[in-house]
DNA sequence: GCCGTTTTCGGCCCGACTGTTTTCAGTCG
């Protein structure tokens, strides 16, 4: 399936480029939503290609699945390379700056010839980029506030892109009759939600190392070779992150991955705290990585630390007193309550997607459409609202197996207003409050907007409360200690947005926030029923932030949600 | 570039906010 991934970024980028070469819109959006009904595909690509069947995909029509053929022969496609010998790349790095779309980009193109970020950076720095029509200093300041996230960025990209490419390499590696054992390492291993390199390490006779990292280096993913020596090998691939394989021979295995996980902050509290003592690197007899950890942590007088908690944030100490918390788990989790369907911007109908949770084995699950204020989301108004309420009715009736709640994720307008009235939200099981605008606001501003939904009796969780998006938009900034303090005294619950482009809240302010004496609600947000499997994301960024299921509000029996919900507040 | 019980041409989710303006273009969700 990583085939789907690689046409939909190319058709991807090439919408990017038709954008800043000025393109027509509608022939823009044309590759964007083919790229996106690409990358939901669930069959792969190449079949359907084979089949002659690749028009019965949404969105593609005689002219791209012609492209597409091109794609899955030569690897690229000629309008593609066209269009990139037109457009300097280095412009369409600049789209990722906040504020900077296309007509800037070009327009700062054509007035200075600017065509890399660092020109860009120069030019904003000696002020002329105010000279542009329709730029001013405050364009010049984003600019460089927004160079300055793509440098703390550095080059890493959200785990929901690295993981499937590595879980994809992981078993092509698995596959090659010279490889025991595979397995990640570093900050994927770690479940970070920015990940570097992707990081493997594969067990290999030493008489097929060269073999090993060669067959590696010939996979179709892979583009080019950035470094290479007898037992490592550093590769770009055609998605842009990089990955590194390490071979080691059998006996070294365990231990390699085990100090390769890092992270190096842990490693040095490790070594900090076994300085009197000895770790038992010699431990033999074991069949997995853990296993192995487990012996030596348990050789140091440690309760095993599993890897999602390696930041030397206090995990040493509290695995020494045996207080490591126990961890939320994906099969804690009895629903999902915060899911669209077709009634507002999801892709499914409502019957499929409580067909899907069911199929997934949860008890219960909750729809929450967007709000009318969200115009583009086919946001819902009151009377729609309660149709929805209406047809949720019979589908439980006619359904015992599964509980739906009938929900709203309800628009926190411009002046901390809810965009629905009370006495609509009362009719609802439960209300997720959400901010979908204003975000460059002066800190004050969204921090009362926040208040004004924790403190609104109806609401019931509070979405991706940051507002960040996963290497493309900061959080807005507000007070987000207040704004936890309140939901605890409110007990509201936040979420922890589980879509691999949110992680929101982070890891560390789930665990803030718990530690506070708060609840969260691990959700997909789901727009698709295929996207209810990115709940791991969410639960991993929890467990990163010491959670345990009893702080989860949607790892609950029904009943005890049902009763939470009616709490008073 | 796609799509069609409004169609094979002429549509294609739209409204708020921001920063730049002196009435609006560009960006964003």
């Amino acid at each position: 399936m990583m085939k789907n991934m690689e046409v939909a970024w190319l058709f991807d980028q090439t919408a990017d480029l038709m954008e800043i070469a000025g393109d027509d819109a509608y022939r823009v959006r044309a590759y964007r939503q083919a790229s996106r009904s690409i990358a939901d595909l669930d069959e792969d690509i190449e079949t359907l290609y084979q089949q002659r069947r690749l028009q019965e995909i949404p969105g593609i029509g005689k002219e791209l699945g012609k492209k597409i053929g091109e794609i899955l022969t030569t690897g690229s496609f000629s309008f593609y390379d066209r269009l990139r010998e037109k457009v300097p790349a280095g412009l369409v790095i600049m789209l990722e700056l906040p504020g900077l779309g296309p007509k800037s980009v070009r327009s700062i193109y054509q007035g200075l010839g600017i065509t890399s970020l660092e020109e860009l950076e120069q030019a904003a720095r000696e002020k002329k980029i105010r000279g542009l029509p329709g730029m001013g200093s405050k364009t010049e300041l984003g600019i460089l506030r927004g160079i300055e996230m793509l440098k703390g960025r550095g080059g890493r990209v959200p785990i929901g892109l690295a993981l499937p490419l590595g879980e994809e390499m992981r078993s092509y590696l698995a596959g090659l009759p010279e490889v025991q054992g595979v397995e990640f390492a570093g900050s994927l291993r770690r479940w970070k939600d920015l990940v570097g390199d992707i990081d493997l390490v594969a067990s290999v006779a030493e008489t097929d190392w060269e073999k090993v990292l060669g067959g590696f280096a010939q996979h179709p993913r892979i583009k080019k070779v950035l470094e290479a020596d007898p037992q490592r090998a550093l590769v770009q691939t055609v998605l842009g992150v990089n990955i590194e394989l390490i071979v080691v021979s059998p006996r070294e295995f365990f231990l390699t991955v085990f100090r390769d996980t890092g992270s190096k902050a842990h490693w040095s509290a490790l070594e900090r705290y076994a300085a009197d003592r000895r770790p038992d690197f010699s431990v033999g007899g074991c069949s997995s990585v853990s296993e192995f950890e487990k012996m030596v942590y348990l050789s140091l007088g440690l309760e095993y630390i599993v890897p999602e908690l390696r930041e030397d944030r206090g995990e040493i100490d509290a695995a020494a007193s045996g207080t490591l918390p126990a961890l939320v788990e994906v099969s804690d989790l009895r629903g999902d309550l915060h899911l669209h369907t077709d009634w507002s911007d999801g892709v499914n109908q409502l019957e499929v997607m409580v067909d899907a949770a069911r199929r997934r084995g949860y008890e219960y699950i909750a729809i929450t459409e967007h709000s009318k204020f969200l115009t583009i989301s086919r946001g819902l108004t009151e009377e729609r609202l309660l149709q929805q309420v209406e047809a949720i009715g019979k589908i439980n009736r006619e359904n015992p197996g599964l509980r739906v709640l009938t929900g709203i994720e309800v628009d926190i307008l411009g002046d901390g207003q809810l965009d629905l009235p009370d006495h609509v939200l009362a009719e609802v099981d439960l209300v997720i409050a959400s901010i979908h605008s204003g975000f460059r606001q002066e800190p004050e501003r969204i921090t009362r907007r926040l208040l004004a939904a924790l403190e609104n009796p109806n609401v019931d969780i509070v979405a991706h409360p940051t507002g960040r998006m996963l290497a493309r938009r900061e959080p807005y900034a507000f007070d987000l200690e207040l704004v936890m303090r309140t939901a605890v005294q409110t007990r509201t619950a936040l979420e922890i947005n589980a879509s691999p482009d949110r992680l929101d809240l982070n890891d560390e302010h789930a665990r803030r926030f718990t530690e506070m004496g708060g609840v969260l609600a691990i959700n997909t947000d789901a727009h698709d029923c295929r996207r209810l499997d990115d709940i791991r994301f969410g639960v991993m960024t929890a467990r990163r932030g010491w959670v345990s299921a009893d702080r989860v509000i949607n790892a609950w029996p029904l009943d005890k949600l049902l009763e939470w919900l009616n709490r008073g507040d």
